[in-house]
DNA sequence: ACTTTTTTTTCCTTGTAAGGCATACGAATT
DNA sequence: AATTCGTATGCCTTACAAGGAAAAAAAAGT
């Protein structure tokens, strides 16, 4: 063999793949895809789905609030809106932390 | 009428009272009891339940983690176990914070 | 004040609607 | 030959609500 094939991460994965890497029926992946509006993999012409590693990550995070935290879909769904208004709060969270370093900054000057 | 009544907290509250506080069916109050080791309130000889306000805090609890964060019954009484050990988090946060603080007064003194 | 009657509240058991998928299907691709 | 699709339907569990009897409370009568 002149070559050995060198491993490289694929770029898309079937729903099959992703089934199996979750351990979950196929079926789960197209239902959650039409309750949660993050799960859009790209479709060929046909409808069949390929997932980047982000979709991959996407539902990871779904599966996580529902199968680990125990979150009805609902409240998945709603979890997933805030957390996108919560990146806000943290980065005013983190605003008014270096605030305080600055000031903590000139307080330092003055001595 | 020689003494006005004094208004006084309730000692127990009934069934449906704690029902219509939060605008529920007893039933389901009855329901949580069994599924929630924390909702216990007493009984008499026959069977009526009596809350007291820490009852009704424990009930409150439920109903935010079920009916307003989203979570499965399964998942609320997971939560609610971790919260035992979830408190001591919150406290060595608090603790880590109390520190700093100790430092830059120690800081200030130097100068 | 004390029965009697009516209303309300309680209990527990059983019924049930919705949630959350899995299975089944023929058809289209690969 | 195997995978995939969409859609339909089936189905088990979850999460309660309704039903019905018994008891307590309130109202009414005497």
């Amino acid at each position: 063999m002149p070559y050995k094939e060198k491993k490289v991460e694929k770029l898309y994965y079937s729903i099959s793949e992703v089934a199996e890497m979750f351990n979950v029926n196929a079926s789960l992946i197209r239902y959650w895809e039409k309750e949660f509006d993050i799960i859009k993999p790209h479709k060929n012409k046909k409808g069949n789905r390929f997932f980047t590693l982000d979709d991959i990550e996407n539902f990871h995070v779904i599966y996580y609030l529902v199968k680990e935290l125990g979150l009805t879909l609902k409240g998945a769904q709603k979890k997933l809106k805030e957390n996108k208004e919560g990146t806000i709060n943290n980065f005013e969270a983190v605003k008014t932390l270096k605030e305080i370093k600055t000031l903590l900054l000139e307080i330092r000057e003055e001595i």
